[in-house]
DNA sequence: ATCGTGACTTAGCCGTGTCTATCATTGTGT
DNA sequence: ACACAATGATAGACACGGCTAAGTCACGAT
């Protein structure tokens, strides 16, 4: 029941990877933690004997019920915080990520019910990450990305992942946000940028770029 | 220049501790930090290695100008986050002291920076501690504990010690607080309560509440 | 068939911070 | 003067979570 803050960070991995469809697996989990991957073998080890991960007959690793429910909980925590830091405190969307990371571990309960009540039970972060409620179910749903979107449709932006503070400020300042509505365009040759348009700019965005961008092609 | 988790909380009570005048000893921060004393002592090495604390000719420990920076850091965190949570999110006074003893471990400098500005910059936590500026020199203050204070005086209470919530929730509930104005009465014989008429009542108050009670004797 | 190569685990170590048990020192009462 | 209590330090162990180095294992290429 004791979940540490190693023990945290490895269950919001294990969710991230599993959510995105990826394979979990030792060498992927010690990339995305930047651990060596024995650390990362142990960790799993940790989480197999204490229920919050299971290995389903060689099909990789997957998180038990239980495992599953302390991962979102650290998750709702992350991105409560970050819509609380974003509206309460004016903080950028390219930097509540980074202050939700220090301070999921230490938020309590009470104060998470706070926080929660004091934002009016909000259900998106200011990346449009939705924000698993307190009790019952939750999808992640994270739509297509823009890299696999074919160009000539209007493509409805519904969240920007929040790994890369640069990128997020970058596409801030283009007005690529959750919400907004995205012309796509052709791709330059050669594995170029992607042109979009966007509040009747034109921009090339590269890939590293278009992967960031999750929603749903519109008509 | 890394400060740890139980650094932090080691600094912090030897500041506490030597901010009211009481000798820094290996068992008295034992105490104080609910550890063991050999615990306290390898990290009174520890800190003294790091050049946080120094032992001058027997007489005790001190903190160097370093280690009383970095505990002035903790502290002007806790108290910042005190304040924060008593009034952007309304939470209790007695409430507020446990929250920012998890959150103070995590709270960046930029965030502290954001609360710091949002608040206006304040000068007391909801228990009428000071909180120490960004930079320049900080004093404590502490006043006089009620319960060294003769009958028949006005005694304006300053500051109300945060350690016990129960103790808090019953003296907020009694109108004391910081601010408030007693007329200090006699004591009760044998060690008995001491009477203090406040807001028109009358209470009798155990050494147990008027030693966490510090302010200044009016007229 | 065998030889790399990549993915994972094991073995062994380190640093942090805790504990209990024990030893040394010091001050005090008789 | 001496026993006793308090205080602090040391020794040794453990849990956690990280590391490097070395082993195992499967699989594709030669």
């Amino acid at each position: 029941m004791l979940t540490s803050r190693a023990t945290e960070d490895y269950l919001k991995s294990i969710y991230g990877l599993a959510s995105r469809g990826e394979p979990v697996t030792t060498g992927g989990l010690a990339r995305s933690l930047g651990v060596s991957s024995p650390s990362a073998s142990a960790m799993i080890k940790r989480l197999e004997s204490e229920q919050f991960l299971e290995r389903p007959q060689d099909s990789g690793l997957r998180l038990t019920a239980e495992g599953q429910a302390a991962a979102l909980r650290v998750v709702r925590r992350h991105r409560l915080l970050e819509t609380f830091l974003a509206r309460v405190l004016d903080m950028a969307w390219d930097e509540v990520h980074a202050e939700a990371e220090l301070l999921e571990h230490a938020l309590s309960e009470r104060l998470e019910e706070r926080i929660d009540t004091a934002l009016g039970h909000p259900t998106r972060d200011p990346h449009g990450d939705p924000i698993p409620p307190r009790h019952g179910p939750h999808h992640e749903d994270w739509g297509q990305s823009l890299d696999l979107v074919p160009a000539g449709v209007r493509f409805r932006v519904d969240r920007v992942c929040d790994r890369d503070s640069e990128a997020l400020r970058y596409l801030g300042a283009l007005g690529v946000v959750p919400g907004a509505v995205l012309d796509v365009q052709e791709q330059a040759p050669f594995a170029g940028p992607r042109w979009v348009q966007v509040g009747g700019q034109r921009h090339a965005l590269s890939a590293q770029l278009t992967r960031l961008l999750h929603g749903q092609v519109e008509q």
